[in-house]
DNA sequence: AACTATTTATAAGA
DNA sequence: TTCTTATAAATAGTT
């Protein structure tokens, strides 16, 4: 669909390839809402670039989340036969892409930021716990399930991006610690690094902890 | 495109919303496909059909990283609650007014100042006091038909959930990273990244038994 | 960001 | 259903 035909393969032109991904990313996500509407069905749709960003389109008049969304992909598939709950009804659906956060990227640009000498599990893990101490307070906070709040796409989509930010922080993390493990046992096959190694498991799960709090978060 | 323009409103005659419904998924996966290959990322598209049916296509070839979102997404809904966030993506949304929001830019200018190369539990623990101050504001904000209300504990509460995950997904990959520091210690190997990825497309047809492919995702 | 020449998707018909 | 085809829509290359 344009002035010349294309091939299906990977746009090696960087600028290209990113003018590319917007323009096709705003027709799917179009095409998930067009359809979601036509059909009385439920459709999410899932992207991360090659750089690691990610955005999101569900749209749905049933079910409301990727949560919901996922639990039914869960159900279907092992239960299946078995009717799956509706859980309510809602008028409308609109969606579009959705605007960004200035604030949340100030968060991922400080991610990014960090310097890798000094991320550690350790660090994340404390970022997570303290993160989830503050908003384990939040857990008596009752939504209303008025079906005409909209909830900007916000949600969804800068928490993946936060996500995609650890992510990103931990691949590069993992390909430094592999780069190192590669670097000592070139030298010297000894067992240092796997000493280092053991440390940083040994740091995670003494860190567990932070996961009993968040199973008070989600009730 | 067809013969004559169509309103984007629910199909009310059964057969013309069936036969669309296929075209237009079967046109959805395409372009995921494409934007996947073109674009290198990935790209996944979940459709429940009105009668519950699924069907899904994944596309991509870096990451694992869709495949255990998904999986810790999911895991986290089951093993803490059923509460379902009702979330819809919106057109237009402004949070810049919300008084939450206000104090996220607190936060954003605390994370301006933070000295990038010490991140400390000290720092933690006044970035926690910045979103516990954000929090209290939410808390007192009265339910209101003000969409933008509501938005920020959803907001937060999603935001830990994929920390969580996160950290499920660090804990996972430095495990296996480990693992394989060992194997290759062993065998005097070269080192791999064992980096699975799921290529589930062309999956379209309602023929193909969902527990397939969900057994990959949700095993 | 816009603009169009084209290709692609698809609505209706067979 | 499946195919055909006229047309709407998406988009590749351009400005």
């Amino acid at each position: 669909m344009g002035r010349k035909k294309i091939e299906i393969k990977p746009i090696k032109d960087k600028t290209n390839r990113q003018v590319t991904f917007s323009k096709r990313r705003r027709g799917l996500f179009k095409k998930v809402k067009e359809l979601s509407i036509l059909c009385d069905a439920e459709v999410a749709a899932i992207v991360f670039s090659n750089r690691e960003k990610l955005s999101e389109c569900f749209h749905g008049n049933r079910l409301s989340t990727l949560d919901a969304i996922l639990q039914q992909y869960h159900d279907v598939s092992h239960a299946e036969g078995k009717e799956v709950a509706k859980i309510h009804e809602s008028e409308n659906s609109e969606c579009a892409k959705s605007p960004v956060n200035k604030n949340l990227l100030q968060v991922q640009r400080y991610l990014d930021e960090l310097n890798l000498d000094q991320l550690t599990v350790t660090n994340l893990e404390q970022l997570q716990s303290e993160l989830e101490t503050t908003l384990a307070q939040t857990r008596t906070t009752k939504v209303s399930l008025n079906t005409q709040m909209m909830e900007p796409a916000i949600t969804l989509h800068e928490k993946a991006k936060l996500l995609m930010e650890e992510n990103k922080l931990l691949k590069r993390k993992i390909t430094a610690m592999e780069k190192e493990n590669t670097d000592a046992k070139e030298r010297d096959d000894n067992r240092e690094v796997n000493l280092e190694f053991h440390n940083l498991a040994d740091n995670e799960t003494d860190r567990s902890p932070p996961q009993q709090t968040l199973s008070l978060l989600f009730q």
